[in-house]
DNA sequence: GTCTATAATTAGATAGAC
DNA sequence: GTCTATCTAATTATAGAC
């Protein structure tokens, strides 16, 4: 990094003039949402970097000036979509009985708010790799290691389905998030749109009544 | 195509000698099952036909020679998985009240053994274009309205579990084949190999427990 | 049918004027 | 910080000798 700010000016970003602040980190975000759109449709190799910066009306160096090089911003686009998942996941404290029903309907409403996510997962989980390897120790172990304890509470408390807690978090997932992932072939598949309300609605519920059997429904049509 | 072949030779492939006939076809089984591999990890645009020459010990300019087109050599990779799948489904006519068990049973076994499949499939859903088209019309329709009618006879015959039929194809691929799509991804979270026989048996049972919780469990451990 | 050479295009990244 | 120009390397596809 190499800035030519004056010696006297403020080292902290955040001093820096409110306006010049704001159109930088408007710039960015504008990069990583165009930038999460491109690998999820097209992979990381799949995406160039100058489709990125049309998407985000920007010029194809302006990518490496703010993010270094393409994995830099490709990181930045995860790390966008895990917090906005983590928005909805941190809710405050449940009562343990709900909390799995919790996280299903939150995994199928986000899968068909933001396929991205998922679709970048999918992609990066079938290469082994730098950038699995990134995704598994930085973010995807502890998330799965906290579905699965939630799993084992849900079983003990004879709520959950007999499925293998090694197993439940790519079958719940699956299930709960492939529909949206894939949501240009089920569009062409059926005569429906997966992402309509009702369908996500109808989805949620039928997701909770197959993993969740235990349970009494309340929220079912 | 531009054959040199003289006006009395036979104009069907099948007559032309045996060796050279066997060593073409070698070649192209070669191709193809290279491309599986390098299309499955990368995805079709961030596969190279360099690459996919290199796998199968082969020059770049052959694809061409052989196949045409990189698109052209994609679709050969897809009809061979799809049949490897066929030869696995169109088992003798089943009594229907099993049918449905079969048909969970093969996608794990099958997802399992050939993971490449529904990686390919998987990346190709999400990117609206001619190749999801081609694979919608061609091959996938026809297949969902089977798993879908097949699933309506189970539910029918009180077998399966509760879920719409516009959403059985996706939840049942999603939870049954997302594991060994993302199998690098499997191995780097979970000590064990989501591969491992022992563990796609209790895979196998665990999905006809959760899809299909009418029917008496023959094959459980 | 194979192989070398290469054409035509595109990729990510950098230099330097402004 | 932005923008034009460009570098190096890699891409798919083709030409032509063998």
């Amino acid at each position: 990094m190499t800035l030519s700010t004056p010696a006297t000016a403020p080292t902290d970003e955040r001093a820096l003039p409110a306006s010049r602040d704001h159109s930088r980190a408007q710039l960015r975000a504008r990069l990583v949402q165009s930038a999460i759109t491109q690998f999820a449709t097209h992979g990381f190799e799949g995406a160039s970097t100058r489709a990125i910066a049309e998407g985000a009306g920007a010029h194809q160096p302006q990518i490496n000036y703010h993010f270094d090089n393409k994995e830099n911003l490709w990181r930045a686009a995860l790390e966008q979509l895990l917090s906005e998942l983590d928005d909805l996941l941190s809710e405050p404290s449940q009562a343990s009985d709900v909390a799995m029903e919790t996280t299903i309907r939150v995994l199928v409403t986000f899968g068909s708010r933001r396929p991205e996510l998922n679709q970048i997962l999918i992609h990066e989980g079938a290469n082994p790799g730098p950038r699995l390897a990134w995704l598994v120790d930085t973010h995807l172990r502890t998330r799965s290691q906290q579905l699965r304890s939630a799993w084992e509470h849900a079983v003990a408390a004879g709520i959950a389905a007999d499925v293998p807690s090694d197993l439940v978090y790519h079958t719940v997932l699956g299930a709960s998030a492939l529909v949206y992932a894939n949501a240009p072939e089920a569009r062409l598949l059926f005569a429906t749109d997966p992402t309509d309300p009702d369908q996500v609605q109808a989805h949620a519920d039928a997701m909770v009544r197959l993993f969740l059997p235990g349970i009494t429904q309340r929220n079912q049509q």
